[in-house]
DNA sequence: AAATAATAGGTGTACATACATACAAAAGAT
DNA sequence: ATCTTTTGTATGTATGTACACCTATTATTT
């Protein structure tokens, strides 16, 4: 049984209520699954004092890499996370924050470059340091774990 | 350099664009992230077929486990693998479809009961054997890495 | 140069999430 | 027995995803 004091790890079984998988390898898709509604959730309810969700916090954080230079917006979505974001409209959101800002390129009338404004940098600043300190506080594991780990998801990933 | 020819595995740097992290922790946490939504975006291009999302194919899951019986609302979103999921709309849209059927409780008239239709289970049946059959062809890892990641990652999730 | 194709971005729709609120029914308190 | 609290479900709103489609601009072909 599972008792939950000060510090509790969440097995999956109790997560979501199962007891049987058909194999190691088919809890780890439902394990995966589970960590990032986990992760995602504990940043979102991080990034709210900010007026931030996780997905425009990202963008903040693609657009400060190349800062002070500008990014078009498919840069922008090549880098996002989950490559099929909207970016467009999460741009519209931070536009209205005036977090950043919205320009047709001169070079090419197509593209439509983003910058971050001041505030935005600011908001970005103080949001970063809340979601380090979090994740440093509520992800245990050691970095020769970390390392397994990414190594595992990695080689896990077959595509075409 | 990356080249993807037959079976392609993607490193999370070439999927992000991102050539720096500030650890193996940081890294796994990305990585995660974005194995969910391969994984995800994987499982939705299957379901397509079977009019289902993968959601609805979670939520007919979880009533096949208890069929012949019924579950109500609650105790179906206490086995989502996303748990704010917001089940009576899901619900909805499987009722919509003739899967699943809605009913008032007789013991106690806030629950409502959800009970599987021979339409469902057949869609749930033809959809499971493609489901399964993507996921051992796209998922590369034995049985023991799968286990090292089970426990890597419910090692790693601290809450409260 | 004119016609065609490719590209960048925006928009519409269906579905889902996250969270607040509403309402009816059940459980508990007095 | 009546009042209060809790519980189960539904619904409204803002946001995001997935995908199709449209328009303007650029690149390519002939």
């Amino acid at each position: 049984m599972h008792v939950c004091t000060y510090i509790c790890i969440v097995k999956l079984e109790d997560a979501i209520k199962s007891t049987s998988f058909a194999s190691q390898k088919q809890k780890a898709g439902l394990n995966i699954l589970y960590t990032a509604w986990w992760l995602k959730s504990m940043l979102s309810k991080e990034l709210k004092v900010f007026e931030l969700t996780h997905e425009q916090y990202n963008v903040l954080r693609i657009l400060k890499g190349k800062h002070p230079e500008q990014m078009c917006v498919k840069d922008i979505g090549g880098r996002m996370i989950e490559p099929s974001s909207n970016v467009p409209r999460i741009i519209d959101r931070l536009v209205a924050k005036h977090f950043v800002e919205r320009a047709t390129s001169a070079s090419d009338k197509r593209e439509t470059v983003i910058t971050l404004t001041n505030v935005g940098i600011n908001v970005l600043k103080q949001a970063t340091v809340t979601v380090n300190n979090i994740m440093q506080q509520r992800i245990q594991m050691k970095e020769a774990d970390a390392l397994e780990l990414n190594n595992l998801l990695e080689n896990m990933r077959v595509d075409q």
